[in-house]
Formats: structure tokens, C-alpha cells, sequence
DNA sequence: CCTCATTTATAGCTTCAAGCTATCAATTTA
DNA sequence: TAAATTGATAGCTTGAAGCTATAAATGAGG
């Protein structure tokens, strides 16, 4: 009992002649003959009652018709939709992202929502450390922005920007006078770091690990904006990155660059090498790469 | 995109192993994996992610799983449902009746439900002439119980057995008294009949106009019941098939046999010759042929 | 680190279903 | 009665779908 059986049952259905649902299904007036005669073999019993003048369904017959448009209708549906998937993928494009990418990203999404509007987007921030390859290979996320270089056989990874992690006082803090500032001078400060678990803290914590210098975080905050509201009542004062700062013009805040190598992260987008990427994932792959063409 | 490859993938889905799969489905591994891979093409983007190890679902596999258990599911109910029909034909078993069947039909319908439970048995009473042939050529009926010797190429028919139409009065009518009752006795008679369609009433006036006598109607009814209770008020008198009064046994009704054989009359079953009968329509045909075995 | 076991992919062969053309048979129409 | 139309049958051809044998990949275990 096959698709195409009923396919052609129904069509000879709906023309009551052979001759004529032959011609519509391009094929041969005998092979449909034969094809129905194998399906009434199959189903059992007769489905048309049939002479060379007239034609009519029998019982079974009716039955199987009324079945048929269902099932080929529901094919149908099917059909299409796995067109569309072949173009969308699931139609959830899953993005792990670190915090720092908030300031360009909704640029990249504007652009893309255009030419997929049916795709859903979705914003993950990835944990650090293995999570980051776990979320890529178990199909959490389609694509990963991080700092994180990932030497993985199976996991391309090629970088996007560097950017660079600052510290941001009040003008009226005594270091806002200084020429320059170290991590060492940080030691005694009230500090604003981001809750466990985001990238941007580790990536602190191990510039200062490396100075052997011990911060003494007073506030942990999820959003980058907190922190700069914490900083403008002077409260304390934090470490960010660049990007984030491009934008704003805030008179009561100082920005300073700290000599640590380890403040200097490059940022990088990272898929699995061999996976079938649907085309809604290449685009935005693109997308980003042609935002970001110095470094590839 | 045949039914049987969404099978396949299924349950190589449900196994994640196109051994295992191969297995279930009693064909051999490579032919699977070559299915599978049709199928990929067929779809335009791959549906498993495979090494020889793991297995997984891409996002499109997962899709199509999804909607390919709906799809199969509907297909074996299909299939379950034309063998259901195979065995039961539509479901209906359509009856044309007369109405003197009436006396016997229900003991036939009553051993045909113990075998065929699931069957919609409908009787219908059906109209004089050409309707009769109509109704089972255009489907409307599946047997027919007609008085009516049908003599067509395509219509078997066969007598069930012979009954006499009688005249019933009262106890106290002047001709309950006489020997013997002719139909011009019955010409001023206020006459009770079926009303217009019936074919009794066909029959009757055909035996009366057989005679030149124009009886004198006074009711029409549509259940004999109905007129047995009209004789019983002495209102009139009538005329019924013998066979519908066998059973009751009462003191104020008379019966009387005419001489007219216009009102003798053969009971034939007939249906179509060439036509598939599905079995249950068959049973139903045997069970009324061992009723009246006489004839057959 | 090197087998062994397991699993999927590939290559090449075979077979049968599903198509085709040609033609017959039945039946309506002119 | 001839012509036209339509479905059925016969016989041929081809390609999809199966098979076996074998290669390639990889994880497990000594």
C-alpha cells in the first residue's frame, strides 16, 4: 500500500476514467490499469466497478477515496514543510553568545531577521569551560561566540575581534588621576564582578591570579549596565569590556587601560566542522563574518 | 518520499543503530543505510549525524520523525480499517424490503448480529417499479426482498418463498359469514389500504382492476398494524399478506382466502449478479436463502 | 600501542515491480 | 455497419531496491 497506489487511485477517482487520469499522472493508460489492479489485490476487494462506459466506486472503494485525500493531503503537508526545514533548519537558530557581543549583535540580528523573518532566535550565555564545546556537539546551540580559542578536531573556530577588558572608575576616584594603572593598584578597591559562571569574570579573576593580586569583590552583578551604575554612585569600581563602552558618553565615568596581557581576549565563533549547516545557519555565520572582515 | 523509507528512518531513529534497524525490518544493513541515504537526498539535508559509533538526530531528522510517526500511525489505521471493510464491506448492510418481511426479517437480522456485530444493518423500504432495479444498481441498496420477478442480465433473483394476500373483517361483517369471498363481493366495502409507494397496494389494485372492480378506499395506512386495528373497530375491511398475520390470534378478526390469483405472489431475493459481494453481504444472502430453503 | 569487535559505507551483482508499446474486446455514436 | 472511445491483456525493458562481500572507522581491552 504505497503513496504513490493511492495517488493514482484518487486521481482515477476524481476523473471516473482511466484514459484521462493516465494522461494527468503521465504515465500509461495500461500501467494505471495494472496499478489498481495490484491495489485491489492488496486491499482485498474491488474498488471500481468499471466498463468500458461507466465507472463507479464501490463501497470499499469509497471508503479508501474519503482515507486517501486525508493521508495525501497530510503527505503533502509534510513534503513542504521538510522543504522548509531544508532552508531554515528547525527554525530555532540557537546562538551561545558571552556577554560582550550585546552591543553588535542586535545590528546582526536586524539585518538577518529581514531575509529569514521565520526564524526564531535564540540567545544563550554559555557557561564557561566545557559547557562551551558540550553545547555545540549535543545540539544546544548552532553556533558559539566566545573567547575561548577551541582546538578541537571536530569544531571550527576562527576569531572575530580582539577586544580588550578595562577598568572603569568614578572621575572622582584618586586612580582617575593617574597616568597609569595595575591590577596591584586594584587590590584594596571595593570591585563589581559578574556573577559565577559568566566568561568575563573568569577571564578577570585569572589576570589578577596572575599578578598574585586578591580582589576584593564587593558586588557581583549579572549586567554589565549594574556595574556602571554601581560605579557612577562610586561604590566601587569594575573591569569590562571595550565594546561595551563604545556607546556611552557618561561625564562621571573614567575609562583607564590596564597593563595585563591577560586583559586582552580575542573573540571567536566557533560551529562543529563537519555538521550540515542549514542555509538559515551559513547566513548568519556570514552575517557575522562580513561584520567582522579585518581578522578573517 | 514513499511510506516504506519513512519507515525505515523511523526505526532506525527508534534503534539508533541501522544494524539493529536493519534487523527489525528484515533487510540487510547496507540496503538501509543506502535507503537512508536516498532519503537524505530526497529531503535535502541529512538527517542523521553518524559515525561508527554514535548516532543523532539532526534538527531536520528530528522533524521529520516527529511528523513521520504521525503519518505512519494514519497509515496503519488505514490499512486496518480496508481490512475491517474487506470482511464487513462499508460497514452498512442496506436492505430493500417489502413490508410483509416484516414477520420474519427480525429472526435473520438477530442470527446475522451475532456473527457480524459491527454491522449497520438499515432496511428500506423500497418504492414500486423501476426503483427496485435503481436501487441497487446506484448502490442505495445491497439485497433486495421484492414480490417483483426481476429479469435482467445483471440481476440475480430468486425465490424466497410464496404468500397469499387475504382479506380480513370483523367478526360480526355480513361476509365472514360466506363460504367463499370474491373481489367484486368487496366493491362497496369501505376498503383500507396502504398508502401510494407501497407495493402491496400495487398488488392489490392491480387484482382488483384484473376483476373491473374499483374498491371503495376509505383509509390509507402505512403499518398493517394500523389497519388490523381499523377491521378490529369494524371501519372496514382489508387486505394483508398472509404471513404478517400468522401470529396473531384474534377472536374479533376473521380471515378469508380469495380467489384471485393477482393476489398470489412470489417473494424473491435479488441482487447483483456480477458485483462483488463483500462477505458480510454474502453471510446475510446465506442466512436468508437457509430460511426458505423450499424454493432454493 | 596494538589487536579485536562492532558498526557504517561502498562496490558490484541480481531481481522484480513498474513502466512502456501494441493490440484486443466491448460498447457507444454516427 | 463503421468509426471512435475506453479498459484489459500480453509481452518487453529498465531501474529501484534488494543482496553479498568487503573496506573503513573507532571504541574497548589486553
Amino acid at each position: 500500500m504505497d503513496i504513490k497506489h493511492l495517488h493514482y487511485f484518487v486521481t482515477v477517482c476524481d476523473q471516473l476514467s482511466y484514459s484521462k487520469a493516465a494522461q494527468k499522472l503521465h504515465i500509461s493508460q495500461p500501467s494505471l490499469s495494472n496499478a489498481i489492479k495490484n491495489l485491489e489485490q492488496e486491499v482485498g476487494s474491488p474498488l471500481l466497478e468499471r466498463n468500458t462506459r461507466k465507472m463507479e466506486l464501490t463501497d470499499a472503494g469509497k471508503i479508501l477515496y474519503q482515507k486517501s485525500l486525508v493521508l495525501l493531503s497530510q503527505m503533502n503537508i509534510l513534503k513542504k514543510e521538510m522543504e522548509e526545514v531544508k532552508l531554515t533548519g528547525s527554525g530555532d537558530l540557537i546562538i551561545g553568545i558571552i556577554e560582550s557581543v550585546k552591543h553588535w549583535i542586535p545590528k546582526v540580528i536586524r539585518g538577518y531577521q529581514g531575509r529569514f523573518p521565520s526564524i526564531n532566535i535564540k540567545l544563550i550565555e554559555v557557561l564557561s569551560g566545557k559547557a562551551v564545546k558540550e553545547s555545540l556537539r549535543k545540539y544546544h546551540t548552532h553556533l558559539l561566540i566566545t573567547n575561548q580559542f577551541i582546538d578541537e578536531e571536530d569544531i571550527e573556530s576562527f576569531p572575530l575581534y580582539d577586544e580588550r577588558l578595562m577598568l572603569v572608575l568614578h572621575k572622582d576616584h584618586p586612580l582617575a588621576e593617574k597616568e597609569s594603572v595595575r591590577l596591584k593598584d586594584l587590590a584594596s578597591e571595593p570591585f563589581i564582578i559578574s556573577t559565577e559562571g559568566f566568561q568575563t569574570r573568569e577571564d578577570i579573576l585569572t589576570a589578577f591570579s596572575f599578578e598574585l593580586v586578591n580582589p576584593q569583590i564587593k558586588f557581583e552583578i549579572e549586567r554589565f549596565e549594574t556595574a556602571l551604575t554601581l560605579v557612577r554612585e562610586n561604590l566601587g569600581v569594575t573591569i569590562i569590556p571595550e565594546n561595551y563602552l563604545s556607546g556611552s558618553t557618561d561625564a562621571s565615568l573614567v575609562r583607564k587601560t590596564i597593563d595585563s596581557p591577560a586583559l586582552e581576549r580575542t573573540v571567536y565563533l566557533a560551529y562543529m566542522k563537519n555538521r550540515y549547516l542549514a542555509p538559515a545557519v551559513q547566513a548568519f555565520l556570514e552575517e557575522v563574518r562580513g561584520k567582522f572582515p579585518s581578522k578573517t
